[in-house]
DNA sequence: GCTTAGCACTCAGAGATAAAGAGTGCTAAG
DNA sequence: CTTAGCACTCTTTATCTCTGAGTGCTAAGC
């Protein structure tokens, strides 16, 4: 069943409007609009097919129309036109984006915000659960008498280190044997295959470090299988209570408290190609975010790191907009880095000192 | 002007109804509590004195009293009667804190979580602003051709690394040379001291290496700037929608957009040297909070780690049992470190393999 | 046969009014 | 000094009406 091309300039513009407003929209408003050369009359026959075939409905019947979810399935598949950015907004999105970003660590979470930020929505950013997780190389170092520091290179090329503490003397010529072995016993190695054996085995040719071996394999373990499940940032989830269907503040409450960590990453991860994946109102995940929509797209930065993105907010939103901004901002997330090492050039000292500088509204 | 005996039982017994059910408490309520053997009518009197001392408030002519700042502020310091845990809720704070806490990085918002779920209000915490930070060892590693792990070890005892990848040939011995310098030249200095001088000559002596320092005097700078600030982590923000008084959303939003990082880290440090504070109705710092009020205290986990946590909350908050919990979280600290580093005893490795049990609600 | 004007009908939301209830302050008696 | 009694105030809640937006249907127009 075809939608007529004037059943799809209606409800796109039922959609829009709502989306706009959060007003269900009666058949004068859009008889109102510029392109729209029909009478209410007509557009209130449309309505009812389109209420019929389950693309539209109505809060009550002396009310107007508002999408129902199919609807926004369909706008947003077929009828959404995409959303031309204007020199205003590339210019506030660019000043935005200007500030760099400088820890690996921090990126996920300042991503987050400045997307919250951007579509004024809560966004989420979570880590690519990618291939296994192994140790690359392993490295101690003796900090000062019996303060040792271990420091632990992965394959997703994160750094982690650790500060070690224990009434142990060891010279530098010990650690360098016991980082020997341990590059040499459990480098490329997934933390499953970590065997009581094989911890065993690192034991006994730890020498003078043997001691050591429980706390680096406890620490690298974790380290791995942080690295491995892929951490969920979630913020902006206030930015939710300035929206009109949540003026309500126990359902804004049920919301924001079903959408935390763990229910983002229930989320489905988009499938196949398209990059840009919008789900609208995912009651599989829970059941109180049925009139919640996400929108997320998967994003990469140069140097192996890549995760997913994704912005949550209510099921009419505007959607044209958000994900103009979201693909804009993904596209230009290189800049963020300097791609790459762009500290090179400038002398990059001094502007750090001030720490005033840094976070601002 | 003293309280007389009677008065101040009136004052607490109105204090503490208020933060129970958040409604305006009136004479007869009082007047029914098994420990008042007076009549209303005294009551009433009492209350229009105290309500003349400005310690109690009148929402209009026919409602009972609230409790005025001032009220607040006499309660919290004088009548307050500490409030003892029961074997329930000690348990329950037992079985919550039982979780141990890896990494130390993560351990701050860890602990701000666990302090928002058993108090059930949004908390923060603040890394200690001690005193200056400097760099006490440097350390160059090799990660493979071109890419190269800086660590830094900072005088708070924390250790930053940096991956850096820079097309430039070194050898083992080159970044040994070049560590030699940094720990020569920039160790047990602030960051204010790295001056354009300073910074010449080390890249003078830096050798093959001088293109590698603005990248790592960068990082450096960074880090200490960061350790310096201390940064401020907020969480459980939503559960200021469960009370009462934040049922109105717009007021709600209010509150909990003025209550961000910025804010937090410009509330006033615990002075002299009681540990807990109770700030009642902040409003030098932000408007909005004028009916917030703010526990807070500070911990210190053996190792040097030390900081502040808070808690905050309506002005009608049971602040007796806030600081109950509070106290008896940050008292109890050491056991989710296992005090220094007790990750020796057991064979440590096999429970970190299933990240399944990690985070439960 | 599709479009449109006209009209009766429905129903949520806004005000207005009334009644209920909680609490106070004051007075006078114990 | 305490307390019972009472008139008064003022919010809260319920009930009602009224208004207006919007619909669906019918019949006329192109």
């Amino acid at each position: 069943m075809e939608l007529t091309a004037r059943q799809q300039l209606i409800l796109r513009a039922i959609v829009e409007s709502y989306v706009q407003t959060a007003e269900p929209v009666g058949s004068k408003t859009i008889a109102a609009m510029p392109d729209v050369n029909f009478s209410s009359a007509t557009i209130r026959n449309e309505m009812a097919t389109l209420t019929e075939m389950g693309l539209l409905e109505q809060p009550h019947t002396s009310a107007g129309r508002i999408p129902s979810p199919d609807g926004y399935r369909l706008y947003v598949d077929e009828l959404m036109q995409s959303y031309r950015l204007s020199e205003d907004e590339t210019d506030s999105l660019n000043r935005a984006m200007d500030l760099k970003i400088q820890k690996v660590d921090k990126m996920l979470t300042d991503m987050g915000k400045l997307v919250s930020k951007l579509t004024d929505l809560p966004a989420y950013t979570v880590t690519a659960r990618s291939q296994a997780v192994t140790v690359q190389r392993f490295e101690l170092l003796m900090a000062q008498a019996r303060c040792f520091i271990l420091v632990v290179m992965l394959s997703t090329e994160t750094v982690k280190n650790k500060l070690i503490k224990l009434p142990l003397d060891l010279t530098e010529q010990d650690l360098k044997l016991f980082s020997a072995v341990l590059n040499a016993s459990l480098t490329d190695l997934e933390a499953s295959a970590f065997t009581p054996e094989l911890l065993a085995k690192v034991e006994r040719s730890a020498g003078a470090a043997a001691s050591l071996v429980p706390v680096v394999v406890d620490f690298t373990v974790s380290a791995m299988v942080e690295e491995q499940r892929g951490e969920v940032y979630l913020t902006g989830q206030t930015r939710l209570l300035s929206k009109p269907e949540y003026r309500d503040v126990s359902h804004a409450q049920e919301v924001l408290n079903s959408l935390d960590e763990e229910t983002i990453s229930n989320l489905p991860t988009p499938t196949g190609d398209k990059a840009m994946q919008i789900l609208v109102g995912p009651e599989e995940v829970a059941e109180e975010l049925k009139d919640t929509s996400v929108v997320m797209t998967r994003f990469d930065i140069g140097d192996g790191m890549q995760g997913l993105i994704g912005v949550v907010g209510p099921t009419r939103m505007d959607y044209a907009k958000v994900t103009a901004r979201l693909s804009y901002f993904v596209e230009n997330l290189g800049r963020m880095f300097g791609k790459g090492e762009s500290s090179l050039p400038q002398p990059p000292q001094i502007k750090h000192l001030n720490p005033a500088s840094d976070e601002r509204e």
